[in-house]
DNA sequence: CCCTGATTCGC
DNA sequence: GCGAATCAGG
């Protein structure tokens, strides 16, 4: 059926100008047309069709002699990536950690766990008191539970 | 943190 | 010429 895809045609360009001239977001034409947001933003942008103080802000043309890629070392690029593959399928199920060596902070050493029990400042208030992995504060289940990308879905502390 | 637009560069 | 990668602002 379908034996070429041409990449853009009169007619995707027809749509593409009305989708923006419709005051579209190139997120909402990408989708619309079945290409990724660059591609349609590059095509836009060889079309001289460039948004004028639409959109977003005005950002002066960028010194050509800074690259506009980074082959490595971008810290945003890196934790977007991270991010992106760790996205979805961060499922959690509770870690099963043992109890029975907690202890006060006045007992804490470098030999036990430091994660924390309960509300700190309340009576009952300590650390989980366990065997840390070497070189870590935590032992290895709290140690999971602090390097988890959604940790800020308020971990229940144990 | 997520979104958007814009520019640069490799293919 | 096309589009992914990257940057930058809200």
């Amino acid at each position: 059926m379908h034996a070429n895809e041409p990449t853009w045609t009169d007619e995707r360009i027809e749509l593409l100008k009305s989708r923006f001239e419709a005051g579209l977001s190139c997120r909402e034409i990408a989708a619309d047309i079945g290409v990724s947001r660059n591609a349609v933003i590059g095509k836009l942008s060889r079309l001289n069709l460039r948004r004028e103080g639409s959109g977003d802000e005005r950002r002066p043309p960028r010194k050509n002699g800074e690259k506009g890629r980074r082959p490595k070392t971008a810290p945003r690029l890196q934790y977007q990536m991270l991010r992106a593959l760790y996205a979805e399928p961060q499922r959690v199920a509770e870690e099963p950690i043992q109890d029975g060596h907690r202890c006060s902070l006045l007992e804490l050493s470098a030999e036990k766990c430091r994660w924390p029990i309960n509300t700190p400042g309340a009576e009952d208030f300590c650390f989980c008191g366990n065997t840390p992995v070497e070189g870590l504060p935590y032992c290895a289940g709290h140690t999971r539970l602090a390097y988890k990308p959604n940790s800020h879905l308020r971990v229940a502390r144990r």
